[in-house]
RNA sequence: GGCCCCUUAGCUCAACUGGAUAGAGCAGCUGACUUCUAAUCAGCAGGUUGAGGGUUCGAGUCCUUCAGGGGUCGCCA
């Protein structure tokens, strides 16, 4: 239920009704009319902008139309005023049980309330982490995990058929150095003395990979040239970084539906089929790149190489998808990927990629709109930087050294639902401070703890009225008479909880899910405040001794909120927490 | 140099994709604790939305020029 879309329908209906007394001229196109909770809570319960966005095209004065329209809705029971207010704002007070309705439809809805069947159970794919399979997750891949993980939840929430989906880099030259840097670690497991030289991985989380390698081969690779072991210790040491990836994504609460591997896409023919595909569009040709323009490399030579002409998709220069050397480029085969995922049905894509990737973006969708004819839209999410705070001093982390925090770091340290929750708090496109001492303090600063809080609050109104005998299970409350809740500061709160399913499909159209976790904020102000205002007006307590009914109203208002939060932390796979401690 | 992202109160950030007087928190100031947990609440103060130009009934939001910050730029992935 979604009160916002109701009072819209009542919007349009009034104004095809003003078209057939001739009030309104024909053929006008309603679909820029709004209706929106009004910027200022002062102007009322919802304003419509149809007089402005219909004025040009009826040639007619904004006030003029929203005089007449104001008129029709305020002949609509739901609406108790309807006012024209500046330009040609038309705002709208709705009656009390609306508003009340809204509540009980929380109570009705539990977990469910605000679902939405927007996405028209369309397929959408998200992609997202798709770390090297080199290592352990570090936190900028939280971020992406963090992030990825929430929308997929958004989007299942109102209504997309979901596929999460992780794309492990398991065909490229990184994946040798990862073997040679096990195999050292084997020789050492073997006790001979290693040294590290660049371009291996001195992490000594391969420490045990090397022990593991030797528990299983013995020592069969000791002495051995590289073409002896280095297929089976790259399959090894990969499948043994991925069971550790699995675990870090595990512990924070993320659990992909699909790990597709690039490597298979190798020796299949995919690749030449994907390629061969865009050959067919005209797509594929032999030539030669200019230069990157101002700053020339020094070693540049002008070199053949076959290209994918991407400018024809919005790209700005096109890309090439062999080496010189005939070698596929990394691009070939996330090609050959992008063409599986469209050819696996999907309707939508979703790729959530780290910052550093903001140049891949463009000759992405250049390929996806080649392959797809420009069917399937592909969304690329890029998330910002995390830059991590312990006791106010910035740290920084350099994987050379060996220093970088990993992900199993912030878990560890406050928990995976503080981790999600403050990695949602900003838009995916902003760089996010983390700062490990404030997130785990206890303050209004510290949004994870001011949103727990009020549901906690709620579960802890309820205990109490229990224990004063007031039964408060949430049969009880769906049934309570909720015509009591009519004071202004309650309908405040019901009013803020209306914005919900408007809030979840605003999120969800936009691939936002930060949004989210700022209204709960919101929300969770809105019950601070309420509950604030009983230590001076004890009518507002949600308990009234000797009096169940009222009681049991309020409550249930209460209960509304605690499950609006609940809702929506699960969308960003936080657990909401009963009480504090 | 090309391309992408960012620039909003002293600080950290919102602003419902073009709506009304740009909102929160922190820091500062004022007030409220034998409470349905004050781990909170109520209030005051704080702004030329980086700068200029444009589009229109209306711009933080769209277009354009410029400045500053970050990322990225064939044979790495």
């Amino acid at each position: 239920m979604n009160l916002f879309s109701e009072i819209r329908v009542a919007v349009i209906d009034a104004l095809t009704a003003m078209q057939a007394e001739g009030k309104l001229p024909e053929g006008l196109d309603f679909k820029n009319v709004a209706v929106e909770p009004p910027r200022d809570a002062l102007h009322g319960d919802m304003a419509t902008n149809a007089a402005m966005v219909l004025a040009k095209p009826a040639k007619m004065k904004p006030r003029d139309i929203a005089e007449v329209l104001a008129v029709r809705l305020a002949e609509d029971a739901r609406v108790d005023v309807a006012e024209v207010a500046g330009p040609g704002f038309l705002n709208l007070r709705l009656a009390p049980v609306l508003w009340q309705g809204v509540v009980k439809a929380a109570l009705d809805g539990g977990q469910d309330f605000g679902r939405s069947t927007m996405g028209g159970n369309k397929k959408v794919n998200v992609e997202y982490v798709s770390a090297n399979p080199t290592g352990p997750l570090h936190v900028g891949h939280t971020r992406g995990a963090v992030f990825g993980d929430a929308l997929a939840s958004l989007l299942d929430f109102v209504g997309f058929d979901v596929t999460r989906e992780y794309y492990i880099n398991d065909g490229g030259g990184q994946v040798d150095v990862l073997a040679r840097s096990v195999y050292l670690r084997y020789l050492e497991a073997h006790g001979q003395e290693v040294a590290f030289p660049d371009g291996t991985y001195p992490g000594d989380y391969l420490i045990e990979t090397g022990k593991a390698l030797k528990e299983k081969v013995g020592t069969a690779y000791i002495d051995q040239p590289e073409d002896v072991w280095l297929q089976d210790v790259r399959l090894f040491a990969t499948d043994a970084m991925m069971e550790l990836i699995r675990a870090d994504l595990k512990s924070l609460g993320v659990v992909m539906d699909k790990f597709y591997s690039e490597k298979s896409l190798y020796g299949t023919g995919r690749i030449e089929a994907a390629i061969a595909e865009l050959d067919a569009k005209g797509l594929i040709y032999e030539g030669v790149l200019e230069p990157p323009k101002g700053k020339k490399p020094e070693d540049w030579e002008p070199r053949e190489q076959t290209l994918f002409k991407s400018t024809e998709h919005g790209d700005d220069v096109d890309r090439p998808v062999k080496k010189s050397d005939g070698a596929w480029t990394y691009f070939a085969p996330d090609i050959a990927y992008h063409y599986d995922k469209v050819d696996r049905g999907f309707d939508m894509l979703i790729d959530v990629f780290g910052a550093d990737h903001g140049g891949y973006v463009k000759r992405m969708k250049a390929a996806v709109s080649a392959l797809s004819d420009g069917k399937v839209p592909l969304d690329i999410k890029l998330t910002q930087l995390v830059k991590l705070f312990k006791n106010g001093e910035p740290f920084k982390m350099s994987k050379r050294a060996g220093t970088f925090v990993t992900l199993r770091d912030v878990v560890d340290q406050v928990g995976p639902d503080v981790t999600r929750f403050v990695m949602l708090t900003r838009k995916n496109d902003a760089p996010l401070d983390f700062d490990f001492d404030k997130v785990l303090e206890q303050s209004k600063d510290n949004p994870v703890f001011y949103v727990q809080y009020a549901h906690a609050r709620v579960c802890s109104v309820i205990r109490n009225a229990e224990s004063a005998g007031i039964t408060a299970d949430d049969a009880t409350l769906a049934a309570a008479d909720l015509s009591k809740l009519d004071h202004a500061a309650e309908i405040a709160v019901a009013r803020k909880l209306a914005e919900w399913p408007r809030l979840v499909e605003i999120a969800g159209r936009t691939n936002e899910p930060h949004r989210i976790a700022f209204f709960l904020y919101e929300l969770a102000g809105e019950l601070h405040a309420l509950y604030y205002k009983g230590n001076e007006d004890t009518s507002l307590r949600f308990v009234q001794e000797g009096d169940a009914d009222t009681s049991q109203a309020k409550i249930a208002l209460a209960r509304a909120v605690a499950v609006v939060i609940s809702a929506g932390l699960g969308i960003l796979g936080v657990t909401p927490a009963q009480e504090m401690r």
